[in-house]
DNA sequence: CTATATTATTTTGCATACAAACTAATTGGA
DNA sequence: TCCAATTAGTTTGTATGCAAAATAATATAG
């Protein structure tokens, strides 16, 4: 019996979570001086594209889990940086809106992106195109789940 | 100013995040046959290629994080799946074995990777290659953070 | 019009991920 | 030889990720 396709090294899942974590690492501090951990950054950057979101759009956008995201909320709420009110039409939803300090934050929160990017220094933009594409492909192909 | 940066859709940040949890996602039903969560599972596979380590190796191996490895490892003494013991030579080291009933699994585990390459249907090999050379090249270009 | 299904969100419980502080053992240099 | 690094692992506290069960409100079939 052949077991090399149980070694890590082999392994595109493995990549993927080693990678994975390793990015929000990078992130963290920067995320940190701003006050933010990345999921809490995710939620912002899916308001500052589109404001007045409920639970399920940012779950959505974000494919945050709705179960995380309930706790995520309240602290963005409580740090004043989001309001949360229920929907008059549908008292289901829960609407939730950019404060004026969480729309303002948007611009310290663009200086991150800018600076990783510097920081990928021989990362060639054709490779990055090459790899969000390769990326885009796998997900379509990797059945849905849910 | 320009915040297209800030787009969800254009970073592959968040890609990653994506992906990478719905990959554990993917592989979750299949480990909870064999009793193991993914990490569980990666800590075995390194056992598996090579056994007798210690959790130096392992993190190196994994990329686990150490703090987290602890109570892993301890989860899988409890399933008997590892023996624990530390190392005469330098008390500091512990050494990680696997018990019979750990390298029994293996047969088991090995029907994971294969049922899951079935899965992803229209992914090709090349592709799959190409995939797997540009993460590593991403994760050569993104500066070490320890 | 009403019982049932569906949808939106919350709660609970378990399993990490990780920074930071800490402990214990070993090493290296003066 | 002795003490200041360094190394290996653990502990603690915070923040998710996620399945599953629970709630509450709305939509829908009969």
């Amino acid at each position: 019996m052949n077991f090399d396709d149980l070694k890590l090294d082999n392994q595109l899942c493995h990549k993927f979570y080693v990678l994975s974590n390793r990015i929000t690492r990078r992130y963290r501090p920067l995320l940190k001086e701003i006050g933010l951990t990345y999921p809490q950054y995710l939620i912002l950057m899916a308001l500052w594209e589109k404001d007045q979101l409920n639970a399920c759009d940012v779950v959505c956008k974000t494919k945050i889990d709705p179960g995380s995201l309930t706790l995520i909320l309240d602290k963005l709420k409580k740090k004043d940086l989001i309001n949360l009110e229920s929907c008059s039409e549908d008292k289901r939803k829960k609407i939730i809106t950019l404060t004026e300090k969480g729309e303002e934050l948007k611009e310290r929160a663009i200086e991150i992106p800018r600076k990783l990017s510097c920081e990928l220094g021989d990362f060639s933009q054709e490779d990055f195109q090459k790899l969000s594409e390769l990326i885009d492909k796998f997900s379509c192909s990797l059945p849905q789940e849910k």
